[in-house]
DNA sequence: AACTTTGGTTAATGCCGTTTACTTAACGTA
DNA sequence: TACGTTAAGTAAACGGCATTAACCAAAGTT
């Protein structure tokens, strides 16, 4: 139509298009985050996303990874200003930290964390959202392995661990390279549902029947990990 | 167009709808629950439903509901099914039972404890959906309510719990009329976290990175609770 | 017989993802 | 410097979505 007589001084960015979609999914919700919004919102047209992303599923995984590292950097940030601290500490810092950001970003949360919409048929699966979630494992997973080093905690053997469990325990130990017995990962994923079961409860509501502030229960349920781990 | 002569032999029905969109939500997902499949599958047209439903919204709630009554309904039966073993037996039968149900039903599962959508604004806090999860939360707590008159298990004295908890704790005692001593309620709420946040997790998907198969270790946070439970 | 209620219909609005065909600025190169 | 190519957008269209408005016929009521 003649209005056009486009500059083309910049192309977007993925970036920019993954940031504009977060923006509208911590404003107006999941349900807000589609391609014409977030096109509308950068001033362009939906079918131009299309040259950045195969579809709007694609789009969204890729933002749960950004997601996943925003995570990640704002953990390892945590623990870097704790890092003088005592290793119990720094455990407690992390779970309470992980607790704040969820209570504190449920949109996203939601997202990462909720019901997974299901993947495409030919898509990866490790896909980059994937990717990102197993970095952000890792670094929990470091925790663990620093735990040990320095303070073991105590475990079961790998002879009295169900056979099942123990074959899949060691196929994961192999699959991340990381040197630890396997009761040591076994510990790490326990607390690891404790803590994320109990944050995930707590953000999507489902504990508001009972209490509507879960943070006294959540510190019950660290003290639980604590025991755990030796503390 | 004439093609219409309607028989007018019967009226659909609110359960006939709330079947249909269940039956869609197993088959193809909870995005192919729309007012036009749910109308299309039962040979009408999507603004018919309006008489039944006043939104989209409000259908789904409904629907969740349904499905809190039959887990509940499933519940009993299970546990009357073994109503004559001792009460560790029946509690775990209940563990196993909801992780199963959730694994065979993941689709039903995430509608109801996945993310939740948010709620039209002015809609009742206490709608059908709230109150079908009331009467499910009740039928376990019922467990514990047995298990504390027939052999108390081990709890905190209520001026040892952190006043902040312990004034929700007497909020929802009240609103439950369940005289139990809040410590008992508190393990009980435990002990739910633990159980629901280990099958969200699985059902999610979000063990998968480590265990394909989650089982033996949803056998290991079952002897946790037992643990709890004084087993 | 006339009126009202019940439970549907069609048509329309404005979203949505996605595809197709087209445009045009920028770039590489002969 | 002219020319083909690529990159990055556009507009138009399709079919599906929730929702609303206007309408209609059968069943029940007075």
């Amino acid at each position: 139509m003649g209005t056009g007589r486009r500059e083309r001084l910049r192309a977007a960015t993925i970036a920019e298009i993954t940031q504009t979609a977060r923006r509208l999914l911590v404003e107006q919700g999941a349900e807000a985050v589609t391609l014409r919004a977030i096109a509308r919102e950068m001033g362009m047209t939906a079918p131009a996303l299309y040259r950045y992303f195969p579809s709007h599923e694609d789009l969204l995984r890729h933002l749960i990874g950004d997601l996943y590292n925003d995570l990640t950097g704002s953990l390892v940030a945590r623990l870097e200003a704790v890092a003088s601290q005592d290793i119990e500490t720094r455990f407690r810092t992390a779970g309470h930290w992980f607790r704040r950001w969820s209570l504190d970003h449920p949109r996203e949360y939601g997202l990462m964390f909720g019901a997974p919409f299901p993947r495409p048929e030919g898509s990866d699966p490790r896909d980059y959202a994937e990717e990102c979630g197993a970095r952000f494992g890792m670094t929990f997973l470091a925790l663990f392995q620093e735990l040990w080093a320095q303070k073991p905690f105590p475990i079961v053997p790998d002879e009295r661990i169900d056979p099942g469990l123990r074959a899949q325990l060691t196929a994961y130990r192999e699959s991340m390279q990381i040197p630890l017995p396997l009761g040591c990962l076994l510990v790490y994923l326990q607390c690891w549902v404790l803590l994320q079961g109990a944050v995930s409860l707590e953000v999507f509501g489902h504990l508001e029947f009972a209490l509507p502030d879960a943070e006294p229960l959540f510190a019950l349920t660290l003290d639980d990990i604590a025991l755990r781990l030796g503390f």
